[in-house]
DNA sequence: CTGAAAGCGCTTACAG
DNA sequence: CTGAAAGCGCTTACAG
């Protein structure tokens, strides 16, 4: 058909009338400036026209695209896309679309790939891949970038952020445990360096104290990676130490698939000789042998919230800085149960 | 700092010329029509500045936005996010970004998507969300607009696409177990309105047909959706109506994983008393118990793939329409073995 | 209620 | 090699 894409000044020439009424009427929010007659008249031949309003040209002379960027570590992590599902829920209701880049750890390639979104002229910024100490985060804010973090939070708090309460969420873990009767838990701990391993591993430390059992009897390991292979060296090399340990508390579910794999390798049982807990929840994993207890968080609930606060940013520039803490809940499967008799 | 962005002829007054020729060495394909010197400049200038430059401009002035619309039917279906991701690195390589969009099966909600995306000034589509018989994909090549549908083929041949060799992936499925001594084998198919679970039954079909198996011998069963309790539904009604099958082969891992609830609400185990194969091989297969023989489809090349034809047809109008299909291979795992003597 | 015009920040033929 | 100008398709104060 029409091998041009109609514009509003095609519009206007074949209704007759100035392209800017045509504008007026294509923007539901200034169509009551115009007369129902005209504007049925506008709207009939835009139709059949196949009028579609040229975003880029709007976002030109409007300064306003209405897209947000999302920048997020891998979407391959389970993690991440519930947590996308959530943003585009939460944006598209209001208008908005999410423009999402992957990128990895390497600061340079986060920079280089930010600058591209700003270059499209997003509306602002989610990131999922703030580190604890983020000074891609510090450029943002330094641009007055409209800015918040997901799953992570950026330690300055400069920018706002949803997460979960990842301390409420170890304390369920270890109360959960301390029910089944474990005196001595173990932690495996997710990188310091980000916000979920940090505050995780100070929950845990945090619901010990609160039990009163002594310090000494929780050990704190930190996997060197959140993988399968990180958490399978992790338990190996904890058991060594420890061998006396009836319960680990893991940073993230993968890590705690290693557990499995390292008490295999043992010839230990899950849950009768070691309990294990995981974190976040992420599909499957109901599904593997033992079906595993973990501390469910609330990925899609951080999305819509992300997508909620960063509107809320950019409509007011001066609005303070926010910390969304959603609460997570445990849910027990198979992976724990009470220790042996005499462990 | 600067207060607003700075623009072309920001950089221009700074360095005492004109905004063209700040343009011209913007873009590294016209810097060579300005002196070095000038250039030196004019580069120095605009870092100085922070200058970046507005992609809604250039995209209104060049009607290119370098940017590519993806719509996917679910990024929580772990298909999806290696797709995506292949996607991506293949298109950031030739200096275009995706914009992706989640949307469901409703046809009304896709249309209103897609031209959000059009509107958005896209160059091109890759579409996940085909259907064999896809009004969708019709229109928009009605509309001329560039497009290839990735892991999905529309069958009217109208739309280039990317998919998995399907026919191949069962014929791998259905000589394993051949070779495994089974003879009573099911298939458990999913939607036959997509191109995947229509591909993987005729396959299916074909693959029992050419091991000179009588055709009675195999029964094909439609999962009513491509999830896991449906899966397991499936399996409790064929083993009702076809209780000798020690083998069967599903349309895709959910499905099979909840082969395994049914079995295992049947008192049978796997693979000792039937054997299951699934397709796909998304995360965690491995892990589940037992972990699941599968055909592994190259999720992440498709992407890198669609994400090449997409631009090749956007280079070319007139390029002709393409049907590439990536070879799976099968990965044998612990949920099929020979069926017990006898059976 | 509607029109005329300026402007958003680029690109790119056209001159010189 | 560089500049001046038109134009991409919108929005929106300003007139009337």
């Amino acid at each position: 058909m029409s091998n041009k894409a109609a514009t509003l000044s095609d519009v206007a020439r074949a209704t007759g009338v100035h392209l800017s009424t045509v504008s007026r009427v294509m923007n539901p929010e200034t169509r009551g400036m115009v007369s129902a007659e005209v504007a049925k008249r506008i709207l009939a031949e835009a139709r059949r026209l196949g009028y579609r309003a040229n975003r880029a040209a709007s976002t030109l002379a409007t300064r306003k695209s209405n897209i947000i960027g999302v920048v997020l570590p891998d979407i391959t992590n389970p993690v991440f896309p519930p947590i996308l599902t959530g943003i585009e829920e939460g944006l598209r209701k209001h208008g908005y679309q999410a423009i999402v880049a992957n990128v990895g750890a390497d600061e340079e390639e986060q920079r280089f790939v930010i600058n591209l979104l700003l270059g499209q002229q997003v509306d602002g910024l989610i990131l999922a891949t703030a580190r604890r100490d983020d000074p891609v985060v510090k450029m943002c804010v330094e641009q007055r970038v409209p800015l918040v973090t997901v799953n992570r939070r950026e330690e300055s708090g400069i920018a706002s952020c949803v997460i979960s309460d990842d301390g409420h969420g170890m304390h369920l873990a270890v109360r959960h445990l301390l029910e089944l009767g474990h005196r001595n838990i173990a932690h495996i701990a997710g990188l310091d360096s980000l916000s979920t391993g940090h505050f995780r591993r100070r929950g845990f430390l945090a619901a010990i104290e609160a039990s009163g059992l002594e310090a000494g009897a929780a050990r704190v390991f930190e996997a060197s990676g959140h993988t399968r292979e990180c958490g399978k060296a992790a338990l190996l090399e904890l058991l060594r130490q420890a061998p006396g340990t009836t319960a680990v508390v893991t940073g993230n579910d993968l890590v705690a698939i290693g557990c499995y794999d390292a008490l295999a390798q043992l010839g230990l049982r899950c849950p009768q000789d070691v309990s294990i807990v995981g974190h976040n929840d992420v599909p499957f994993m109901d599904m593997v042998r033992p079906p595993l207890t973990t501390v469910r968080i609330r990925h899609h609930g951080m999305g819509v919230e992300a997508a909620r606060l960063i509107l809320q940013t950019i409509e007011a520039r001066d609005a303070p800085v926010l910390d969304i803490r959603l609460k997570p809940e445990l849910v027990a499967r198979g992976s724990s149960a009470p220790p042996r008799a005499g462990a």
